[in-house]
DNA sequence: TATTGTTATACTCTATAACTATA
DNA sequence: TATAGTTATAGAGTATAACAATA
Protein backbone atom coordinates (compact mmCIF):
# COMPACT_ATOMS: atom_id res chain seq x y z
CA UNK A 1 0.00 0.00 0.00
CA UNK A 2 2.29 2.78 -1.31
CA UNK A 3 1.88 5.49 0.31
CA UNK A 4 3.94 8.80 -0.08
CA UNK A 5 7.08 9.55 2.26
CA UNK A 6 6.29 11.05 5.06
CA UNK A 7 7.38 14.89 4.90
CA UNK A 8 9.58 16.65 7.63
CA UNK A 9 11.94 19.18 7.75
CA UNK A 10 14.47 21.18 9.85
CA UNK A 11 14.71 18.57 12.43
CA UNK A 12 18.76 17.68 12.31
CA UNK A 13 18.57 13.73 13.96
CA UNK A 14 15.05 13.21 11.54
CA UNK A 15 16.58 14.95 8.02
CA UNK A 16 19.10 12.20 8.32
CA UNK A 17 16.31 9.54 8.45
CA UNK A 18 13.94 10.82 6.37
CA UNK A 19 17.12 10.40 3.49
CA UNK A 20 17.44 6.92 4.86
CA UNK A 21 14.13 6.40 4.55
CA UNK A 22 13.57 8.35 1.18
CA UNK A 23 16.37 6.28 -0.07
CA UNK A 24 14.46 2.90 0.79
CA UNK A 25 10.92 4.09 -0.73
CA UNK A 26 12.26 4.99 -4.46
CA UNK A 27 14.65 1.84 -4.26
CA UNK A 28 11.76 -0.23 -3.67
CA UNK A 29 8.98 1.95 -5.72
CA UNK A 30 11.93 1.79 -8.38
CA UNK A 31 12.22 -1.87 -8.51
CA UNK A 32 8.88 -2.70 -8.41
CA UNK A 33 7.73 -0.68 -11.77
CA UNK A 34 10.64 -2.60 -13.21
CA UNK A 35 9.36 -5.96 -11.63
CA UNK A 36 5.97 -4.48 -13.45
CA UNK A 37 7.25 -3.60 -16.59
CA UNK A 38 8.63 -7.31 -17.10
CA UNK A 39 6.05 -9.32 -15.96
CA UNK A 40 4.62 -9.53 -19.69
CA UNK A 41 8.18 -11.17 -20.55
CA UNK A 42 7.86 -13.88 -17.63
CA UNK A 43 10.80 -11.78 -15.79
CA UNK A 44 11.79 -10.16 -13.26
CA UNK A 45 14.82 -8.04 -12.23
CA UNK A 46 16.90 -10.16 -10.82
CA UNK A 47 16.58 -12.23 -14.15
CA UNK A 48 16.63 -9.09 -16.34
CA UNK A 49 20.29 -8.36 -14.88
CA UNK A 50 21.86 -11.25 -15.70
CA UNK A 51 20.74 -11.37 -19.14
CA UNK A 52 21.37 -7.83 -19.43
CA UNK A 53 24.54 -8.54 -18.47
CA UNK A 54 25.65 -11.46 -20.65
CA UNK A 55 23.99 -9.73 -23.87
CA UNK A 56 26.55 -6.80 -23.05
CA UNK A 57 29.61 -8.59 -22.11
CA UNK A 58 29.16 -11.66 -23.16
CA UNK A 59 29.94 -15.06 -21.79
CA UNK A 60 31.06 -15.21 -18.10
CA UNK A 61 31.51 -17.79 -15.37
CA UNK A 62 28.69 -17.40 -12.29
CA UNK A 63 31.35 -15.85 -10.09
CA UNK A 64 31.94 -12.67 -12.64
CA UNK A 65 28.82 -12.32 -12.82
CA UNK A 66 27.74 -12.31 -9.11
CA UNK A 67 31.03 -9.97 -8.77
CA UNK A 68 29.55 -7.88 -11.55
CA UNK A 69 25.73 -7.21 -9.98
CA UNK A 70 27.06 -7.36 -6.46
CA UNK A 71 24.96 -10.72 -5.50
CA UNK A 72 26.20 -13.63 -3.46
CA UNK A 73 27.41 -16.58 -5.41
CA UNK A 74 24.47 -18.80 -3.99
CA UNK A 75 21.65 -16.04 -5.19
CA UNK A 76 23.21 -16.35 -8.27
CA UNK A 77 22.92 -20.40 -8.83
CA UNK A 78 19.41 -19.73 -7.88
CA UNK A 79 18.65 -17.19 -10.54
CA UNK A 80 21.56 -19.14 -13.31
CA UNK A 81 18.43 -22.37 -12.49
CA UNK A 82 15.50 -20.27 -12.99
CA UNK A 83 17.10 -18.85 -16.16
CA UNK A 84 18.38 -22.80 -17.47
CA UNK A 85 14.84 -24.42 -16.69
CA UNK A 86 13.48 -21.25 -18.96
CA UNK A 87 15.96 -21.62 -21.94
CA UNK A 88 17.49 -18.58 -21.30
CA UNK A 89 21.00 -19.32 -20.76
CA UNK A 90 22.93 -22.72 -20.60
CA UNK A 91 26.05 -23.64 -18.45
CA UNK A 92 28.63 -25.49 -20.18
CA UNK A 93 31.96 -26.25 -18.62
CA UNK A 94 34.75 -24.04 -19.05
CA UNK A 95 37.32 -26.05 -20.87
CA UNK A 96 40.12 -24.10 -19.07
CA UNK A 97 38.81 -24.40 -15.93
CA UNK A 98 36.50 -27.05 -14.99
CA UNK A 99 35.03 -25.86 -12.21
CA UNK A 100 33.63 -22.71 -13.86
CA UNK A 101 31.04 -22.48 -16.24
CA UNK A 102 30.64 -20.28 -19.76
CA UNK A 103 27.42 -18.78 -19.00
CA UNK A 104 26.23 -18.25 -22.60
CA UNK A 105 22.49 -16.65 -23.65
CA UNK A 106 20.43 -18.93 -25.74
CA UNK A 107 18.86 -16.82 -28.40
CA UNK A 108 15.78 -17.09 -26.88
CA UNK A 109 17.30 -15.69 -23.88
CA UNK A 110 19.42 -12.88 -26.13
CA UNK A 111 16.00 -11.81 -27.25
CA UNK A 112 14.70 -11.64 -23.98
CA UNK A 113 17.84 -9.40 -22.99
CA UNK A 114 16.73 -6.99 -25.43
CA UNK A 115 12.75 -7.06 -24.87
CA UNK A 116 13.74 -6.31 -21.27
CA UNK A 117 15.57 -3.37 -22.47
CA UNK A 118 12.93 -2.37 -24.30
CA UNK A 119 11.05 -2.79 -21.32
CA UNK A 120 13.27 -1.24 -18.70
CA UNK A 121 13.92 1.78 -20.83
CA UNK A 122 10.43 2.89 -20.86
CA UNK A 123 10.45 2.27 -16.74
CA UNK A 124 13.67 4.32 -16.52
CA UNK A 125 12.52 7.03 -18.80
CA UNK A 126 9.91 7.24 -16.85
CA UNK A 127 11.61 7.24 -13.46
CA UNK A 128 14.47 9.35 -14.18
CA UNK A 129 14.07 10.91 -17.80
CA UNK A 130 12.61 14.05 -15.98
CA UNK A 131 16.16 14.54 -14.67
CA UNK A 132 18.25 16.92 -16.09
CA UNK A 133 21.18 15.31 -17.35
CA UNK A 134 23.87 17.46 -14.56
CA UNK A 135 21.29 16.57 -12.20
CA UNK A 136 21.32 12.90 -13.40
CA UNK A 137 25.13 12.90 -12.78
CA UNK A 138 24.81 14.62 -9.63
CA UNK A 139 22.70 11.83 -8.62
CA UNK A 140 24.71 9.04 -9.41
CA UNK A 141 27.62 10.92 -8.24
CA UNK A 142 25.93 11.11 -4.78
CA UNK A 143 24.30 7.37 -4.57
CA UNK A 144 27.77 6.22 -5.35
CA UNK A 145 29.30 8.48 -2.50
CA UNK A 146 26.89 6.88 0.04
CA UNK A 147 27.19 3.35 -0.94
CA UNK A 148 30.97 3.91 -0.32
CA UNK A 149 30.95 5.69 2.76
CA UNK A 150 28.22 2.96 3.31
CA UNK A 151 30.76 0.22 3.21
CA UNK A 152 33.69 2.64 4.54
CA UNK A 153 35.18 2.75 7.95
CA UNK A 154 33.30 2.20 10.91
CA UNK A 155 30.73 0.42 8.27
CA UNK A 156 31.77 -2.94 6.71
CA UNK A 157 33.58 -5.99 7.82
CA UNK A 158 35.11 -7.35 5.11
CA UNK A 159 36.98 -4.22 3.48
CA UNK A 160 40.05 -5.37 2.83
CA UNK A 161 42.35 -4.34 -0.21
CA UNK B 1 30.32 -9.61 -0.07
CA UNK B 2 29.96 -5.85 -0.97
CA UNK B 3 31.40 -4.87 -4.46
CA UNK B 4 31.80 -1.51 -5.67
CA UNK B 5 28.95 -0.88 -8.23
CA UNK B 6 29.31 -1.51 -11.67
CA UNK B 7 30.98 1.22 -13.94
CA UNK B 8 29.54 2.11 -17.01
CA UNK B 9 29.22 4.73 -19.18
CA UNK B 10 27.16 5.68 -22.20
CA UNK B 11 24.73 3.36 -23.15
CA UNK B 12 21.40 4.76 -23.45
CA UNK B 13 19.87 1.86 -21.89
CA UNK B 14 22.41 0.76 -19.35
CA UNK B 15 22.44 4.46 -17.99
CA UNK B 16 18.83 3.47 -16.13
CA UNK B 17 19.92 0.02 -15.74
CA UNK B 18 22.98 1.53 -13.67
CA UNK B 19 20.79 4.23 -11.60
CA UNK B 20 18.54 1.55 -10.93
CA UNK B 21 21.39 -0.62 -9.26
CA UNK B 22 22.87 2.66 -7.81
CA UNK B 23 19.54 3.17 -5.76
CA UNK B 24 19.03 -0.71 -4.71
CA UNK B 25 22.94 -0.35 -3.84
CA UNK B 26 23.07 2.87 -1.62
CA UNK B 27 19.68 1.67 0.29
CA UNK B 28 21.02 -1.67 1.04
CA UNK B 29 24.78 -0.36 2.06
CA UNK B 30 22.92 2.71 4.13
CA UNK B 31 20.06 -0.25 5.89
CA UNK B 32 23.12 -2.33 6.91
CA UNK B 33 25.48 0.43 8.21
CA UNK B 34 21.94 1.94 10.26
CA UNK B 35 21.42 -1.68 11.96
CA UNK B 36 25.31 -2.24 12.72
CA UNK B 37 24.74 1.30 14.14
CA UNK B 38 22.03 0.30 16.40
CA UNK B 39 22.64 -3.83 17.04
CA UNK B 40 24.85 -2.52 20.66
CA UNK B 41 21.31 -1.34 21.34
CA UNK B 42 19.70 -4.36 20.54
CA UNK B 43 17.35 -2.80 17.73
CA UNK B 44 16.95 -2.75 13.86
CA UNK B 45 16.20 -0.04 12.00
CA UNK B 46 12.36 -1.30 11.64
CA UNK B 47 12.04 -1.16 15.42
CA UNK B 48 13.77 2.36 15.20
CA UNK B 49 11.73 3.92 12.92
CA UNK B 50 9.00 3.20 15.03
CA UNK B 51 10.37 3.84 17.87
CA UNK B 52 11.72 7.45 16.62
CA UNK B 53 8.33 8.14 14.66
CA UNK B 54 6.34 7.62 18.55
CA UNK B 55 9.03 9.50 20.68
CA UNK B 56 8.56 12.25 18.05
CA UNK B 57 4.76 12.64 17.19
CA UNK B 58 3.58 10.86 20.40
CA UNK B 59 1.06 7.95 20.74
CA UNK B 60 -0.55 6.48 17.89
CA UNK B 61 -2.27 3.65 16.26
CA UNK B 62 -0.73 0.85 14.07
CA UNK B 63 -2.61 1.91 10.99
CA UNK B 64 -1.53 5.24 12.03
CA UNK B 65 1.91 4.06 12.37
CA UNK B 66 2.08 1.76 9.37
CA UNK B 67 0.90 4.88 7.03
CA UNK B 68 3.78 6.62 8.63
CA UNK B 69 6.18 4.19 8.00
CA UNK B 70 4.66 2.99 4.73
CA UNK B 71 4.47 -0.54 6.35
CA UNK B 72 2.28 -3.02 5.98
CA UNK B 73 -0.35 -3.23 8.69
CA UNK B 74 0.63 -7.07 9.24
CA UNK B 75 4.64 -6.11 9.40
CA UNK B 76 3.16 -3.28 11.87
CA UNK B 77 1.69 -6.07 14.06
CA UNK B 78 5.27 -8.15 14.16
CA UNK B 79 7.23 -5.09 14.63
CA UNK B 80 4.86 -4.28 17.83
CA UNK B 81 5.09 -7.57 19.04
CA UNK B 82 8.65 -7.48 19.14
CA UNK B 83 8.85 -4.09 21.01
CA UNK B 84 5.93 -5.24 23.10
CA UNK B 85 8.14 -8.27 24.24
CA UNK B 86 11.15 -5.89 24.88
CA UNK B 87 9.23 -3.59 26.67
CA UNK B 88 9.84 -0.95 24.65
CA UNK B 89 6.44 -0.35 23.58
CA UNK B 90 2.64 -0.86 25.24
CA UNK B 91 -0.60 -1.64 23.28
CA UNK B 92 -3.52 0.44 25.10
CA UNK B 93 -6.81 0.17 23.85
CA UNK B 94 -7.68 3.33 22.48
CA UNK B 95 -11.05 4.62 25.14
CA UNK B 96 -13.09 6.49 21.92
CA UNK B 97 -12.49 3.64 19.26
CA UNK B 98 -11.73 0.29 21.12
CA UNK B 99 -11.13 -1.13 17.85
CA UNK B 100 -7.54 0.34 17.61
CA UNK B 101 -4.58 0.66 19.82
CA UNK B 102 -2.72 3.79 21.57
CA UNK B 103 0.80 2.59 21.19
CA UNK B 104 2.70 4.13 23.73
CA UNK B 105 6.91 4.23 24.63
CA UNK B 106 7.48 2.77 27.96
CA UNK B 107 10.30 4.75 29.33
CA UNK B 108 12.87 2.29 28.67
CA UNK B 109 11.57 2.87 24.68
CA UNK B 110 11.81 6.62 24.81
CA UNK B 111 15.57 5.91 25.88
CA UNK B 112 16.34 3.59 23.23
CA UNK B 113 14.34 6.13 20.61
CA UNK B 114 17.06 8.90 22.14
CA UNK B 115 19.95 6.80 22.05
CA UNK B 116 18.82 5.17 18.63
CA UNK B 117 18.66 8.76 17.56
CA UNK B 118 22.45 9.18 18.66
CA UNK B 119 23.53 6.15 16.53
CA UNK B 120 21.59 7.41 13.54
CA UNK B 121 22.56 10.94 13.55
CA UNK B 122 26.61 9.26 13.52
CA UNK B 123 25.93 7.30 10.75
CA UNK B 124 23.53 9.88 8.67
CA UNK B 125 26.43 11.81 9.28
CA UNK B 126 29.15 9.52 7.61
CA UNK B 127 27.04 8.56 4.73
CA UNK B 128 25.01 12.13 4.29
CA UNK B 129 27.25 14.50 5.87
CA UNK B 130 29.66 15.09 3.28
CA UNK B 131 27.36 16.28 1.18
CA UNK B 132 26.38 20.10 0.57
CA UNK B 133 23.41 21.33 1.86
CA UNK B 134 22.18 22.18 -1.54
CA UNK B 135 23.00 18.82 -2.92
CA UNK B 136 21.51 17.59 -0.64
CA UNK B 137 18.26 19.04 -0.93
CA UNK B 138 18.23 18.45 -4.47
CA UNK B 139 19.09 14.60 -3.55
CA UNK B 140 16.02 14.59 -1.78
CA UNK B 141 13.97 16.70 -4.42
CA UNK B 142 15.43 13.69 -6.86
CA UNK B 143 14.48 10.57 -4.80
CA UNK B 144 10.72 12.47 -3.68
CA UNK B 145 10.73 12.65 -7.60
CA UNK B 146 11.74 9.04 -8.67
CA UNK B 147 9.84 7.68 -6.10
CA UNK B 148 6.13 9.79 -7.19
CA UNK B 149 7.24 8.70 -10.99
CA UNK B 150 7.41 5.47 -9.99
CA UNK B 151 4.03 5.15 -8.47
CA UNK B 152 1.99 7.89 -10.87
CA UNK B 153 0.78 6.78 -14.68
CA UNK B 154 1.23 2.92 -15.39
CA UNK B 155 3.21 2.30 -12.18
CA UNK B 156 1.36 1.60 -9.27
CA UNK B 157 -2.56 0.29 -9.08
CA UNK B 158 -3.80 1.51 -6.24
CA UNK B 159 -2.93 5.41 -7.04
CA UNK B 160 -6.45 6.75 -5.74
CA UNK B 161 -6.81 10.16 -4.47
C1' DT C 1 -20.61 -2.38 5.64
C1' DA C 2 -16.14 -0.56 6.73
C1' DT C 3 -12.10 -0.42 9.68
C1' DT C 4 -8.43 -2.06 13.28
C1' DG C 5 -5.83 -5.42 14.31
C1' DT C 6 -4.56 -10.49 14.05
C1' DT C 7 -3.14 -14.80 11.92
C1' DA C 8 -1.54 -17.68 8.28
C1' DT C 9 0.91 -18.04 4.30
C1' DA C 10 4.16 -17.27 0.63
C1' DC C 11 7.69 -15.37 -2.05
C1' DT C 12 11.87 -12.42 -2.52
C1' DC C 13 16.25 -11.05 -0.86
C1' DT C 14 20.28 -11.51 1.76
C1' DA C 15 23.57 -14.25 4.28
C1' DT C 16 26.11 -18.15 6.07
C1' DA C 17 28.03 -22.60 6.52
C1' DA C 18 29.04 -27.11 4.79
C1' DC C 19 29.84 -29.70 0.91
C1' DT C 20 31.93 -31.33 -4.20
C1' DA C 21 34.98 -31.05 -7.78
C1' DT C 22 38.47 -29.08 -9.54
C1' DA C 23 42.81 -26.24 -9.42
C1' DT D 1 45.11 -24.80 0.11
C1' DA D 2 42.18 -22.13 -2.55
C1' DT D 3 38.40 -21.43 -5.84
C1' DA D 4 33.71 -22.35 -8.54
C1' DG D 5 29.73 -23.95 -7.80
C1' DT D 6 26.00 -26.40 -5.02
C1' DT D 7 22.88 -27.23 -1.22
C1' DA D 8 20.53 -26.26 3.02
C1' DT D 9 19.01 -23.11 6.10
C1' DA D 10 17.68 -18.88 8.30
C1' DG D 11 16.09 -14.36 8.84
C1' DA D 12 14.36 -9.89 6.96
C1' DG D 13 11.21 -7.66 3.93
C1' DT D 14 6.96 -7.53 1.36
C1' DA D 15 2.33 -8.92 0.16
C1' DT D 16 -2.21 -11.08 0.35
C1' DA D 17 -6.26 -13.15 2.08
C1' DA D 18 -9.26 -14.57 5.74
C1' DC D 19 -10.82 -13.58 10.19
C1' DA D 20 -12.59 -11.23 14.94
C1' DA D 21 -14.00 -7.28 17.25
C1' DT D 22 -15.74 -2.93 16.86
C1' DA D 23 -17.59 1.03 14.50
Amino acid sequence: MPTPPPETAGDPVSDDVVLGALLATAHQYARRALNEALAPLNIEARHYGVLAALDRDGPASQRRLSALLDLDKSAMVRIMDELERRGLATRNRDARDRRSYAIELTPEGRRKAREGGTAAATVGDRLFGWLEPADRERLVAMLTGIARQATGPGGDRNSGP
